[in-house]
Formats: C-alpha cells, sequence, structure tokens
DNA sequence: CGGGAGATTGAACGAGTTCAACACACGTGG
DNA sequence: CCACGTGTGTTGAACTCGTTCAATCTCCCG
C-alpha cells in the first residue's frame, strides 16, 4: 500500500529501508475523518503530530469580526508542525476539506524515531523548512500581487506541489477547494475571486471547474504569478 | 556581558548553567555589521545560523516587477532559521536596518550543542514555532484587516516582542523603521500608510515620531488592531 | 421534484493607489 | 557657518481595483 507520507519524506533524500519501515509503523493505524471535521481548534492544547494520508486539509483562523483566513493547505503527505507539542494552545484551527485519512505520531514516538533515524529527522526538517517557505510566499503574495497574480500564483503552487507528490493526472488537478474557500486563502472577496478566474479563463490561461484545476498554458500562468519555484525547494544542497 | 539570545532562550524555560555557558561559547565571537547590510541573499547558499546580538533586520524579498515584500523582523535575540543549512539556496533575503552586531553558529557546532543540550533544543524549537505564528499572524492581516487594523497589530506585536526581551524603555520603543520600510511590510503604499499614521496620531492611541513608538492609549490600540497575544505563546505548555 | 449550497453577474460605492508637489531633517563640503 | 543635496515624511486630487449588496443561476443530492 502507498504511504503519501512516506513518499514525500524518501523524495527529498533517499531514505533507508529501515527508515521507511519506521514511518510505515508509526502512521499504520489512521483515522477516516468525515469531511469538514476540525482536527484541532484554536486554543486547544496540542496532541500528536497529524500527517495526512489522504484528503486535503487546510489551517484557519477566524477573526473576531467573523471572517476567515486560510493560512496553509495541507495535502496528502503533508504534516502538521513538528515540535507542535512545546506550545500550551494552538493559534489557529485545522480543517479536513475532503474525507480524508490521518494518522497520528504521539510526541515521544515522534521524538524516538527521529533521534534513531537521523535522515527522518532531516527530512521533517526540510518538510519545515518548505513550509515555511511557502507562508513566506503567501506574505509575498497578499502584499505585492494583485488579486489576478494572487490566484495564478496558488494555481502553480498547488499544482508543482501535487505534482511532485505525484496527484496530477495528466494536466488536471482535482483541487477541492470552493470559491469561498480560495478567497479565503487569498485575502479578497468570493465574488472578486470568481470575477478573477472568469479572466484567467477568459484568456486561456487556466479554468477551474467542477472541482478541477486545469492549466491550459502553464507558461502564460507562470508569467501573470510572476511564479519562481525556488521557494518551493526541490533543488537540494547535496554536500550534506 | 548581556547576551539577548541566552536571555530570549533562557526565558522559554530556565535553562541550566552549563547550557547558558554553552550558548554564551557559541556567540561569542560576534561582528559588527554597518547598516543596510545584506546578512544573506536570495540565491545564496545558507551557510551559518546568523544570531542578533543588538540592532535590528528583516527578512525581505524583491519581486520582479521591483516591488519589496519584508516578510519579518528580526530584533535583538532572534536568530534566523535553525536548519537553514539544509537548503541549496535562500529563497529571500536578510538585512540589517540598524548598526548591528550578529553571531554565527556554524551547523555541525549547533547540532552538537542542540544534541549535548535538550534544554537548548528546545527553547530553539519553541522559538521557531513562534516566528511561524508570527509569519501566520502576518498573513491573517494581510489578508483579513483593513490598513488601520494592519498597522495598529504590527504595533502591538513589535511593542509586545521588544518588551519580552527588555527592550521597553517606559512606555516607548525605539522603532528604527521608516516609512517605507513599514510600508512594505505591510504591504500598502508610503503615503498610505503616512495616512494611517496620521489617523492613529489623531485618534490617541500611538505616535510614531523621530524613530520611536510612543503608545498612548494600549487598550485603544489593542481594539483597533484586534490583537490578540496567543500566537506569541507566552505561556507555555508545563507539563512536559 | 424540491431544497440548499456554491457560482455568476450587475451596479454603486469606497478603501487604497498614483502622481505630483512640497516640507523637513540631517550630513557634507565649500 | 551657511548652502546644498538627499532621503524621508506630508499633503492634495484624481483615479482604480476590489468590495458590497442584491438578484439570479446551476448543480447536486435527498
Amino acid at each position: 500500500m502507498t504511504n503519501r507520507f512516506v513518499d514525500k519524506l524518501n523524495g527529498f533524500s533517499k531514505l533507508r529501508s529501515e527508515e521507511v519501515a519506521a514511518l510505515f509503523a508509526a502512521t499504520a493505524q489512521a483515522k477516516e475523518i468525515p469531511i469538514k471535521t476540525d482536527l484541532i481548534r484554536e486554543g486547544d492544547q496540542p496532541g500528536p503530530v497529524l500527517v495526512m494520508l489522504k484528503g486535503w486539509a487546510c489551517r484557519y483562523k477566524i477573526l473576531p469580526n467573523g471572517t476567515r483566513q486560510v493560512l496553509a493547505y495541507l495535502m496528502p503527505g503533508d504534516c502538521c508542525d513538528l515540535h507542535i507539542g512545546l506550545l500550551a494552545e494552538m493559534d489557529h484551527s485545522i480543517q479536513v476539506i475532503t474525507p480524508a485519512l490521518v494518522a497520528t505520531i504521539g510526541r515521544l514516538e515522534m521524538d524516538e524515531i527521529m533521534d534513531q533515524h537521523r535522515g527522518i529527522a532531516k527530512a521533517m526538517y526540510l518538510a519545515q523548512l518548505i513550509d515555511e517557505g511557502i507562508m513566506r510566499a503567501w506574505i509575498t503574495s497578499m502584499g505585492r500581487r494583485s488579486s489576478v497574480e494572487r490566484v495564478a500564483h496558488l494555481m502553480c503552487e498547488l499544482y508543482l506541489r501535487a505534482r511532485n507528490i505525484g496527484l496530477i493526472d495528466g494536466d488536471e488537478l482535482e483541487l477541492p477547494l470552493s470559491q469561498l474557500l480560495l478567497a479565503d486563502s487569498l485575502g479578497m472577496t468570493p465574488v472578486h475571486l470568481n470575477r478573477v478566474l472568469k479572466v484567467l479563463r477568459e484568456s486561456q490561461a487556466m479554468i477551474i471547474s467542477r472541482g478541477t484545476l486545469n492549466i491550459k498554458d502553464p507558461r502564460k500562468l507562470v508569467k501573470i504569478a510572476g511564479f519562481d519555484e525556488n521557494y518551493l525547494h526541490r533543488r537540494l544542497r547535496v554536500t550534506v
């Protein structure tokens, strides 16, 4: 059986077979989670590390005025913060946005695994660095890109991340994100997001419909977005 | 002599004396850095961990169209990403914005210190979690707060962070950030930032002038910002 | 077939940008 | 010691991107 978490970490730098085995063991008993379930809520005391094996989730925060900001997307293979257990309480929530399969790794177990398997530790640190890079890219987008550029940039990011973990079928990506969710990710109104999608559709760059993203003209989309994939850190340092 | 890096880590959970000594030793030979020097640039291969002992710096990114987005501020005691050495290249730059005193800790040395001193390792992980919380707060601000709220929120954050490391003198904070820099942090125009500062000044909430932030009415400012300090994680988990 | 959530469109409005001019402080050289 | 230049801060007026509000449409699922 495939395990996208193992695949992802293994993709950073070849893990040894016992490391792969350890990861399999740690994520063996996963749970099916129904759509729109909060895995953890702002204010909760953090528990074990959450690992997405199937399905998507998002980090989000609800402001006092009732608006929501999506902070990140978790795709299959992604996991929540490594050392999260050190905190007294969560400063944001995580919700599953499709039916999902989620494994949990207790803090002690995680520590032990990382102590014994330096390759895993390294891969986990890399994953975290990449997540930070993604956050910085979001800040950059929100601060300095127009709404069209912002949408295009997010789509480039999601497409590449999905491709990196083998989620792409042809040039289409199953994208289970409603326009409301996307709007809350990009700091804009659902109405305006809808209009932006129309612009991108009519410019033949990309089409989102019925839950699938179809990139018609990758080069054009990348150009609109001003997308530079360096922040996803696919090229890793070889001399370690 | 004081060492703000040690103070900061020590503030998370009391370090043992040999841990303090190890940190002192690691940051003993620091360098004076002139203002506006890039400590590291986008595209560079990351080197040692950088530790700010005196002065401020900022992470930033220049977009193809020439605009700049500030991604974070580093204050005395802060350091750049722990495992940065794993990456092939930087996805952003870090620049000193005041004359500064910066120490560097090589990757191997850092690894060794963290292996031998679990208290330091824990404190470093906490620092990183807090930095991530700050990034998420920035995303939230950019996405869902008005310009006045955004400015107020950032000032609350900087004030609290400064206070946490004992940088506050009375109710004033020496804030070496030009309006241009602030505008580039908050995703707005210098002109508009200036108008927002005027609004906040006239509402008697806070005044920035000649490089100092003076919070006239903390309660009002917090209310304007919708500020909740939970993301700075001062309250830590006791049962570890 | 009916209900409800998400998607789409129009028109008026408003927050923030743009461009341009001017003020002010500070450091440097004459 | 003043003159000057440069970077930073301040203000006005026109403009524009994105919001708001409200109506309608589509699709899916029971």
